[in-house]
DNA sequence: ATAAACCAATCATCCTACAACTTTTAAGGG
DNA sequence: CCCTTAAAAGTTGTAGGATGATTGGTTTAT
């Protein structure tokens, strides 16, 4: 089954291969995983060995015990455990400004690093949002909206810089929609949206800057009221 | 000495209290912890409970287990180690890349919302460069000009940046070392850091701005080089 | 003095047993 | 037959002991 790999030691090697079941998928988040029986079989090791990787992982926010339940799948990625825990502390305004931030950053490089497969993603987001903001479907037009900024993170070529946007919206996504909310000016954003993506896909950067600043600067401004 | 916190399992309270004791500075990074049997003495718990807290702890990196030697205290933060691990895996520049996004914006932030006593600090940290920048000390020049950028944060009064960026530039230290070494124009950095701190102090979001963009641009143009 | 052999301390792993909690099953009364 | 309730089975939590493996220092022999 393992083989003897020294330099780990045998609770490191559990850990590292629970972990890799759950990034792959095999167990996705919020199943329960066999019971402690089945899995020191699996992994041909002690109840102590398996229980000491499970509260590492526990602890990492990848799992969840329950006594005389089971354990469930809570978290895909360590840093999404962290970083839910580290926003939970900090207020929401504090976390805005972060992922604002970062998407600043993220158009800037998108406007000098995007491919063309990134361009037609684009486009195809902006189209979802008009639909949706011709149709007044306003949970439609979030989400096409959220999608575009992910999107355009992704465009930016950047793993961490995407990670962290990525681990930063997903709890925020009830309180980006609140703000969103407070004023549905589809146009508006829908302006934006376009002008910014016409000056990525020129890679005009100073244009991208701009635009970028325009929607935080909106965006900023509608969070303070 | 053990609370009877019943809502967390007796690994958690373990796993807390350790946590508590390294970030109160009772042990010190570096330091090591008593064997287990004592810690089991101490925390009265069962053996096996305090190796899956401290296991737990070994995983998320504040910790260090060598057999037949002891236990170390490896790190005082978890994010640290989230991030230590994260960057490992992506490439330095990518992560330069969003540390550099975290400072624009603090840039501006500390701008609107910098206290008095930021100033100070900001100052003292200027004086610093300028003193080992005249005495050519390389070392101690470095070391100051960090200062000054972690204060710059500070001043943005944001905790999750704050955090964010402390635990992304201390493991990229000898990085930025590198950068800096480059081509020692110890004067352009001098000059920058004033015009930044003039801003700031005048509470002027757009000088900050610019200056922060040009001290961004010139360590980008060093990275590629 | 140096290197080999030894020894004590410490962590790593495994084992068994029981306690506490949850879910399922079955029994009993209406 | 249905509902309530109690028993049973399943699962994680805690405890304590036994043995192996590794490290660091000490002693001993050359």
């Amino acid at each position: 089954m393992l083989k003897k790999a020294n330099r780990m030691s045998l609770v490191e090697q559990v850990i590292s291969q629970i972990e890799n079941l759950i990034e792959s998928g095999h167990w996705t988040v919020g199943s329960k995983l066999p019971p402690e029986m089945e899995l020191m079989e699996k992994f041909e090791v002690s109840r102590n060995t398996l229980r000491e990787a499970i509260h590492a992982l526990v602890h990492a926010g990848l799992l969840e015990t329950k006594q005389g339940s089971g354990t469930i799948v809570r978290s895909s990625s360590a840093l999404e455990a962290t970083m839910h825990r580290h926003i939970a502390k900090s207020n929401l305004v504090e976390t805005l400004e972060v992922r604002l931030a970062l998407e600043r950053e993220a158009a800037q490089l998108a406007a000098k690093r995007r491919g063309e497969e990134d361009i037609d993603i684009l486009k195809t987001c902006i189209k979802q949002c008009r639909n949706a903001a011709d149709k007044g479907e306003l949970e439609e037009f979030i989400s096409a909206d959220i999608k575009f900024h992910k999107s355009l993170v992704k465009a930016a070529n950047n793993q961490l810089l995407q990670d962290l946007y990525e681990h930063m919206t997903d709890p925020l996504y009830f309180s980006i929609q609140d703000v969103m909310v407070m004023d549905s000016e589809f146009d508006y954003e829908k302006e934006i949206h376009s002008e910014l993506l016409e000056a990525i896909c020129q890679k005009n950067v100073e244009d991208a800057t701009k635009y970028v600043n325009e929607y935080i600067n909106e965006f900023k401004k509608r969070l303070s009221r």
